[in-house]
DNA sequence: CTTTTTGTTCAAAAATAATTGAACTTTCCG
DNA sequence: CGGAAAGTTCAATTATTTTTGAACAAAAAG
């Protein structure tokens, strides 16, 4: 009498594993930390707990989520390079692996959340430069305007640095 | 014919200027990319352009924010060192002014909002580490974990160096 | 061509976060 | 003492974000 096949047709929506549990938490709150849904924590930490790749399915049975926010939650994991699609053999469905290279996935928010915010900066600053030509240049909201633009050349200069400090070979 | 005294009686809900208003939005996008209530933003920029210190009313006239709003966006301010509190001498009301320096708030930030968090994900994952102590070290999952606990330290020696980053004298 | 499987989209609902404003404390002043 | 000014607190409201779920598309299978 065989005990339960390998074939993904039952729903197996078995109950989380404290480890699993654990895991999750550990990335919700992370998430937390970077102000991203919850759900992106939950499905990343189940997919990091998991030796094999999953299927959207197994989120929104295991997770108990809504098919909708799997399928969101996953384009935005991959967008950020946090997991990454594949192809199995001989399954028609999509199945995700994670990114477990802490580099891979701080450059990937990097450049998908932080750079855009730093443009629209720049053009800020530049459009109150405008504002201000006029102005006495000698005037305490002059220097403090200049003080400003240094700001945003330093966090500029900042978001290479930080992808550096998270690579492998990192000194410190 | 005198024009309006400096006494602190007249609401004097002026307008923002043009040049007000373009820093305030700079520094509401700023919050927005902490993830910090827009509020903060608001009144951290006009402090920001203001030549003389500001009393928390001249917030609630000038923003047109309650002064629920206006106390605790001050007080989070206040916690954060983006704004120092200062008595005027014949002025029974607290005055603030904006810290300036990038290298203070963003130590601020550091201290209150971001080390906290690194706290807690210390402790979840000594309670991790208990919870496989008992399972195979050379397994997948261990081996992740492993590298979970990589991070975290990666992290916690990234910090200090991001305060070195962005102090005046910062080298890059 | 029809059905099933897989996955996306998006308006509505639910959950979360921010803001208001009225009640309250404290301090200052006469 | 009162009373006014300054500021805090917090429950209720408002605004924003996240999640859901039903309708829809695409692609394989029958």
């Amino acid at each position: 009498m065989p005990r339960i096949t390998g074939q993904h047709k039952q729903p197996a929506p078995s109950a989380l594993s404290p480890i699993e549990e654990e895991v999750i938490g550990l990335f919700v709150h992370y998430a937390q930390i970077l102000s991203l849904p919850k759900s992106l924590g939950e499905i990343y930490g189940l997919l990091f707990c998991s030796p094999v790749p999953l299927p959207l399915d197994a989120f929104v049975a295991r997770l108990q989520i809504s098919k909708g926010s799997a399928s969101q939650g996953l384009r935005i994991l991959r967008t950020l390079n946090a997991i990454t699609p594949i192809t199995l053999e001989g399954d028609r469905r999509e199945h995700f692996i994670p990114e477990t290279r802490l580099r891979n996935i701080v450059t990937g928010i990097l450049r998908e959340r932080i750079q855009p915010q730093l443009e629209t900066t720049t053009a800020r600053l530049e459009r109150l430069d405008q504002l201000t030509s006029q102005s006495d240049p000698d005037s305490e909201i002059a220097i403090r305007l200049k003080r400003l633009q240094a700001w945003n050349e330093k966090m500029r200069n900042l978001l290479p640095f930080v992808t550096k400090m998270v690579e492998p070979e990192a000194l410190a």
